[in-house]
DNA sequence: GAGAATTTGTACGTATGTATG
DNA sequence: ACATACATACGTACAAATTCT
């Protein structure tokens, strides 16, 4: 599950389906606390606008919840 | 040796230059301590992440070494 | 040893500028 | 015009490590 610089699907549509992936298959639990934005900045090669616009997404769809200096963690309810 | 804040060179870049040029012309000494990251930061009105980006680039050159909770030391051998 | 102060480490929020398609 | 993407730069907040009182 790599992403794709030369593709048409944008960076952070990209990003973000991996990341729900791995929420949905159980990699990441409930109330566990995501990877950084710089982590995941450093992990997919893309910059760190790119992330937050791919946790964007997800925060929208209701999958995580983040918390301003602590952190982006996996929402408890769905 | 100001900081150009209108100048196209970024400031981090200007800061480090600036540290560059103190330890190169010995006014800094190996194994002393450098200016904590708040002095910098006063001292040239740049915020705190900006100095630490200059000291990020200092550090990959080997010439200062940073220790948690101590300060970032002018690097003995080169 | 306890507590405060200092210093670095980490993390997110926001804004602006630039470049590309 | 607009969306995408990166780089730079400001800020806030708190944690962790160390030092000082």
């Amino acid at each position: 599950v790599t992403i794709d610089h030369l593709g048409q699907e944008p960076l952070y549509r990209q990003l973000a389906a991996i990341l729900r992936q791995r929420i949905e298959r159980g990699d990441l639990e409930p109330g566990q606390a995501m990877p950084s934005e710089s982590y995941l900045q450093q992990e997919h090669g893309v910059s760190r606008g790119t992330v937050r616009m791919a946790i964007g997404l997800l925060r929208d769809e209701g999958l995580v919840v983040t918390l301003s200096g602590r952190g982006t963690f996996v929402a408890r309810r769905k």
